[in-house]
DNA sequence: GTTGGCACTCAGGCGATTTGAGTGCCAGCG
DNA sequence: CGCTGGCACTCAAATCGCCTGAGTGCCAAC
């Protein structure tokens, strides 16, 4: 049904498409690519594709542009990730390195991946629960003002003030942090949570009340779901290249885009940093996204992922050179996040 | 040369041509408004306004449409600052209770603002040179490792990671701790470094070089520039409408948006929290953004400004919404910043 | 100083025309 | 049986010209 020529075609149409953002007709086909055969073959074999649904007309009088199911099999089968350049790789590695913390790791992570690809970069915050706690800080500010510092192996922390019913000693302020460390450190943040909350057992029984108060406030930040919903994002002003494109409004992408509890759909699961995840046009979870795709990846300490990055751009964007920038900041922030 | 009618004239100009972003034309303007006179008289007076460079025609059969000049008189001597209505400070006062930390704060006053005014909101971090310190905590997590936790007065956490020459002993980190604390809580960012700077005399010499290598450390991170130009962004799809209107393309806008050192001089010197700034068109110390106005204002605690927020829209904007929404907001925000 | 009348201007919308890139189909060739 | 050149056909987009109507400036009269 599909020989190699057919391939071939298919290949070079997604190519010049994303090159040249126009129809690509068949005459033009064998004029930039070496097919070796005369236009009216090619027109041929486009009409099969386009029989087949890999590829579509615009209109009558127009060249092909491929289908999201054309680009599908061009990203399954018609290409691999590219490998950069060494000057590139150098420039990630510069990029990133001189990061002050987590903060700056990330930001930095969306500048370079929207300058790497020109499209719209998403990172998501490492997840606390997927995170292991690496310590927890319990620090008196007034005699009745506590405030608790917890930070985690990915380098996130967290604060949370609590106003005490009653003062509360120096004494049993450092119990309570030495217990606290001793149960939770090392542990992941939702074994945490349930560690916490057996603790108050171990105090005075005068001491019980304030204490179950204060975890009570530690449980709940720990648990929070909202603090897996942190992102960042960077390069939203290539939208306007994808407006130019299709002649959709930009309004409702920028709208979506500040929604972060949309662009975590997007990211999807964190999977794996060695495997790029496409989600190509329809297959993007979210309506209003329907004509762009998303590439993206986990990336965590080691191997397990923690979060997920990775960009936006039109359905007809470079797939190669996307997966390979995702593909290789992931590596990047994952080693730094390794390192500490 | 500009008697009270003429004012009126303006002001009617102004208050059309924001709300129906067309040219007004004399005819129209004397049916909207009770002028009390002729369409032909109305054209003279527009004939002297325009003289006079308040106001200007996009091309020859078109109505008027104010000029930078045209708004700020406006500004300055047509209108007072609106007080919102009892239901709009509620939603103001809902929205923003309930937020756990500084981040919060920050990111739902940017929501809040954009929604308010219908254009771009931006909110700078409270800068660590204006803050004081409430807390420093020196923690141990590896025998050569040590994070440094500064919290300021204003909530901001700042952390740093140290990697020690050579190991150090508990009661040498608990005496740091002690120095630490008693030497900076209190004081302003920038005098806390200079404090810091003359503790290591206090250690004894086998240990001098270590502890200088952390307050160090400790030192940069308060001095550091960078960390005064922490901005939050919000309401960029409102950045469409502006396009709409002037016909030039976001793009520029939102690349200046992107540029945090763009964001911080657009916003200005934080001012006091009841004086409310309004920069208009070439006003606005930005080439690209020579067609939008900038309306923003100082908050802080008490009424020390820490920090300014503001919204940018085009210069066709709702100046008296703007800024009571602008002026509402940054009261409230300081308010939860000397609570809590 | 204000008003009604009037000629003038010009952006924007509408329709007709032209252009050209690209296609599908077919008959002929190897 | 697959490939090729030729040819008639289609249709989006660019170009042109016309018309309309909102709005102005000016002037004479009140």
């Amino acid at each position: 049904m599909l020989d190699d020529r057919k391939l071939d075609v298919l290949r070079a149409i997604v190519e010049d498409y994303v090159s040249t953002r126009e129809p690509v007709g068949s005459k033009v086909l064998v004029e930039r690519h070496q097919l070796g055969v005369s236009p009216a073959t090619v027109r041929n074999d486009m009409a099969v594709l386009e029989e087949e649904g890999f590829i579509t007309q615009p209109h009558t009088s127009a060249g092909r542009i491929p289908t999201d199911k054309g680009y599908r099999l061009f990203v399954d089968k018609l290409t691999s990730i590219k490998t950069l350049t060494p000057p590139e790789k150098r420039a990630i590695a510069t990029f990133l390195e001189g990061a002050v913390d987590l903060d700056d790791v990330v930001h930095r992570s969306v500048r370079l991946l929207a300058q790497l690809t020109q499209q719209v970069a998403i990172v998501q915050y490492p997840t606390l629960s997927r995170s292991t706690v690496r310590h927890v800080e319990v620090v008196l500010m007034t005699s009745t003002r506590l405030l608790l510092v917890l930070i985690t192996s990915t380098g996130r922390v967290e604060q949370r003030v609590v106003e005490l019913r009653e003062p509360l000693g120096d004494d049993v302020i450092g119990e309570l942090r030495a217990h606290l460390n001793t149960a939770v450190v090392g542990q992941r943040l939702p074994e945490a949570a349930s560690r916490v909350a057996s603790l108050p057992d171990k105090f005075h029984k005068d001491d019980k009340a304030v204490v179950a108060q204060i975890l009570a406030v530690l449980a709940d930040a720990v648990a929070d779901d909202r603090n897996d919903e942190k992102v960042a994002i960077g390069g939203t002003a290539n939208l306007v290249r994808f407006g130019e494109d299709f002649d959709l409004s930009i309004k409702p992408l920028l709208e979506a885009l500040e929604e972060h509890v949309v662009l975590l759909k997007l990211l999807g699961e964190a999977s794996s940093p060695s495997l790029v995840t496409v989600r190509i046009g329809h297959e993007v979870p979210h309506e209003t996204l329907a004509t762009t795709s998303v590439v993206a990846t986990g990336y965590g300490p080691g191997d397990r992922a923690v979060a997920t990055l990775g960009v936006l751009g039109p359905t007809r964007m470079d797939y190669p050179a996307s997966m390979a920038a995702v593909h290789a900041v992931a590596r990047y922030v994952s080693q730094i996040l390794s390192d500490g």
